[in-house]
DNA sequence: CACTTGACCTGTCCGC
DNA sequence: TGCGGACAGGTCAAGT
């Protein structure tokens, strides 16, 4: 589910609620969502303190004073919600939220702290992890296979472009979601971005001028900036770390939105399935010219 | 090489 | 109301 603006809006929520917070105890009843065994949870988290919270493509690495850290990877489900000694019982819980009294049933793991709060992994479809793991070898297990982050300033048309090229007989779409290209974005932002420069998700990579390289570019920073702006999408599952919803979906233009008029033209918005994937995108404004370059 | 399928899981929605 | 199948924002590995 979680893509780079959701992430990254967790990251912000977890930033302000749990640094410098000491761990007590961890529990998780599936192993497949904190595969890391009792000794390990014993030496390397209890009573050590969450020092940062920072994030890399949509993995969220919390950093504890141990010299290890806590990588977590949400992948459809999952979420990071944060409740104080409080806060978890009764009514009162925001208008906005998705998530009532926890523990509740997708509830795979629990990090309760020295001060009685806690931060709660749900994950309905079981296919997110947290995984301990010491900080220096992150990159040699994780994030070294991560293309540039999108949103940092080095990632420039000229680097995009020489990404793009690394695959250029793949349609956009295909590339744009692959991690290794470039780090964050998926099936959401990757249609949004596309719509935004006028491009139809199976134009091959290498028939893209540079005109259209240097616009879809730009419109995947917009996309990315808006959405964290907003909060992220919550289509279905998707929380904050306070367990609130994300607004993006509400000014998505083309993502979940077929049958309905395309915002620019007024076309019919269409959905299709590229490399398996669930595509909307205007065939009006974003036409496929086959055998001839994109201008 | 690049795409497809199936796997990992649970829940929802749609048609019969 | 029940039931089967398709589908859901992510990534793997294996097959074509």
């Amino acid at each position: 589910m979680p893509e780079l603006p959701e992430v990254e809006t967790v990251r912000k929520g977890l930033q302000e609620l749990i640094i410098g917070k000491k761990i007590k105890s961890v529990s998780s009843d599936w192993p497949k969502s904190f595969p890391n065994d009792q000794s390990q949870v014993n030496l390397y988290i209890i009573n050590s303190s969450i020092i940062d919270v920072r994030r890399r493509a949509k993995l969220l690495i919390i950093d504890l004073s141990s010299g290890y850290s806590l990588v977590t990877h949400l992948k459809m489900t999952g979420q990071l919600v944060f409740r104080s000694n409080k806060q978890n019982f009764g009514a009162g819980h925001p208008s906005n939220s998705l998530v009532g009294k926890l523990p509740d049933k997708s509830t795979r793991v629990i990090i309760s702290f020295s001060d009685s709060s806690k931060l709660f992994f749900n994950d309905q479809r079981k296919f997110g992890w947290m995984k301990l793991t010491e900080k220096k070898d992150i990159l040699k297990h994780f994030t070294s296979i991560y293309g540039p982050e999108p949103l940092d300033s080095s990632f420039t048309t000229t680097a995009f472009k020489n990404r793009l090229l690394t695959r250029p007989r793949s349609v956009i779409k295909a590339v744009l979601l692959d991690q290794r290209v470039i780090a964050g974005v998926g099936n959401i932002y990757s249609d949004e971005s596309l719509w935004a420069a006028r491009i139809h998700p199976l134009t091959p990579t290498y028939q893209l001028t540079d005109q259209k390289i240097k616009l879809l570019h730009k419109s995947l920073i917009d996309v990315l900036q808006l959405a964290i702006k907003e909060g992220g999408s919550s289509d279905r599952n998707y929380v904050n770390a306070k367990g609130q919803k994300g607004s993006y979906i509400k000014i998505a233009k083309v993502f979940r939105r077929e049958g309905q008029s395309c915002p620019r033209c007024n076309h019919e918005i269409k959905k299709m399935r590229v490399i398996g994937r669930g595509t909307h995108y205007c065939p009006y404004c974003q036409r496929l010219k086959i055998g001839k370059i994109e201008s």
